[in-house]
Formats: structure tokens, sequence, C-alpha cells
DNA sequence: TCAAATGATGATACTCCATATCACTAGAAG
DNA sequence: CTTCTAGTGATATGGAGTATCATCATTTGA
């Protein structure tokens, strides 16, 4: 099977191939690489996954008062390398975290993000450059960790 | 005229239409604000111009010890603000500078991107998502400040 | 030419986000 | 249970960027 485009536009992303969403149990995605299912990390992936945008770390850890600083920083650097959270960095500095529910491209591919995460990147894309954006569109070529391990033997 | 997009591979910003690369004076940029052209803003700009990619404040202060480092970041935002300047946030949270020679896409576009500068955005969209990145598209479509205030009349 | 006015500079202090430390807690395994 | 260790939270620390302010430089125009 060959490499599929995922078109972003500024609202949603759309897939090329009609194949249906299949979301991913952050929780269980810790397990399996190891790591335990505690209170804080439940509490944190509910409040990610209740939430339509993305959000800054200060957000999370204010809305959560029976999570430390610490631990909100810590849940969120754990689920990006787990790859289930989308990391947006903003042009005032700040960073936003949401959601990125995948599924491989090359088995079967949809990759979905949450309204207000990966739509970010292109506006960022737009503020870096002189004058004023109109309009903009990206397209990325993935695979997942999985296979891409797979296309390297 | 209509507008136009601007085409960004993964290395060199590709114009559609041909026209002549017009670099712009940064210094007198920022003179025909009402700035002034001083020593310290003279020797930043510089830099910036012999540089091939982009760069932080900080090393931007390192390699101009006769700069205060609040002067560094004064000059970068008031550059930021002229226009001539891009910024690129990258995924681990540092920030790059570097040039932008720009002229209007509505009255004869080209805009032209030091190598290393916005070229590092499409590679931070894929950073923000999962799986391995096998390659990304961008287009802008975009006009100058000037052109845009036309428009809106 | 010279003096007043204002813009710009640089040392320093400070703020804010993120990480490192470390004693302690709680989940997993037997 | 008991043991073992991953995980937690309060705190201290680090680093990037900003605010302050006395001093300096450039402009203006008398
Ligand atoms: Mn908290
Ligand atoms: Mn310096
Ligand atoms: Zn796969
Ligand atoms: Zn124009």
């Amino acid at each position: 099977m060959n490499k599929q485009d995922i078109s972003v536009n500024n609202r949603y992303v759309v897939s090329l191939n009609g194949l249906v969403y299949q979301p991913t149990n952050l929780i269980a995605a810790l397990v399996e690489r190891g790591h335990r299912a505690t209170a804080p990390r439940k509490a944190i992936v509910a409040f990610l996954e209740q939430a339509n945008e993305g959000l800054t770390a200060e957000a999370i850890n204010e809305k959560l008062p029976s999570v430390g600083r610490a631990t909100v920083y810590r849940t969120i650097k754990l689920l990006l390398e787990v790859g289930v959270v989308c990391k947006i960095p903003m042009m005032d500095g700040s960073h936003l975290y949401g959601l990125t529910r995948s599924v491989c491209l090359l088995c079967g591919a949809m990759v979905e993000f949450k309204a207000g995460t990966l739509n970010r990147s292109p506006r960022a894309a737009d503020a870096g450059t002189p004058g004023q954006p109109v309009d903009h569109h990206i397209e990325l070529t993935m695979t997942c960790d999985y296979c891409r391990a797979d296309e390297d033997k």
C-alpha cells in the first residue's frame, strides 16, 4: 500500500480515503508501554478529552487542583512521547496541547486532530510571514511509528 | 490582479510567477518608520544578513559582545513589527529569527525567505503530529500590508 | 553652534514557564 | 499482607524574555 496524504485545512483534518475514525484509548496506550494508570494521569487525560481546543499546561494545572504542577508537565511530556497528544507552539511563545487520535496511514489511515490543535499550526505559519495572510493549506504525508519501522526492514 | 499563491517546500520558497527577487534595506525600513539607525541595530541586522539560517536571540547576543542583551531582544521585536524578520517557534520551545525579504503579492509578488527560516515551520507542523513525517507541502496566500489596506476600502 | 528634548542603550532586577530534586505515596507483583 | 519501584507533590532551581532606570546619543531648532 502506498503512503497517503493528509490534507489539513484551517478547520478540520480531511481524510482522503474515507476510512472510519477510530479513537484511541489514551490510558491504555500508556499502560501498553509499561506505564501505570494513576489517578492524576486519568484526570489529565479526561480533561484533555472533554476540551474542544488546545490547552496550556498552566490551564490544565489550574483546573485540576488535586494534581501537582510537576505532574501536569510530566504527564504532558509522557503523552507527547506516546504520541497521543500534540504540541502546538504559538507565535506568542505559549504552547497548547490537545488530543491526537491517530490510526496508521499505511494500514488504513485516518488521522484526526481535535479542532483547535493542529489547525493552529498553519496559523502560526501565517503569523511568521510578512503582510496579511489570506488563506493557507498544509499537506502532511506520514506513517505511524510501527509501519515506519516495518519500512526500514 | 488576483491574489497569488506562494508555495513553500522544505528547502526554498518558490515563486509562481517568476518575478524578480527584490531585497529590502532593513535599516532603511526602520528609519522610514521614524526609528534611528544606531550602531547596535546595524550590528544586529548585519549579523542576521550574513547568517544562512535562523538564529536564537541568545546566539545573536553572544556573537555581539558590544550589544546588550536587552537591546538584542528589543531590536528583534522592532524588526518583527516592521516585518523584515520572521519568528519561527520550534518544537523544543526555542525561537529562531531570520530575514524576510518581501515584496507584495498583489502588486507583483515575490516573497523570499532565507533558507532555514520559514522552512522550519513545516518541520514544526510535522513534529506536532504522531508517527513519522515523510513529506510536507505548505501553501500560503498573502498580501502585503499596504494592499490589504487597499482591499478594505 | 549649542542646548533642550527625546530616542536608545545597557546593567540589573524581575517575572514566568519548565525542569530537577527529594522525601513520600501508591500501584503492581508475589 | 509485604516488598519493590514507579509515580507524586512541595520546593528549589534554571533559563528565556521583560521591566526599570540612570546614562548616552541623536535630532531639532533657537
Ligand atoms: Mn494542579
Ligand atoms: Mn551581547
Ligand atoms: Zn501502521
Ligand atoms: Zn502590495
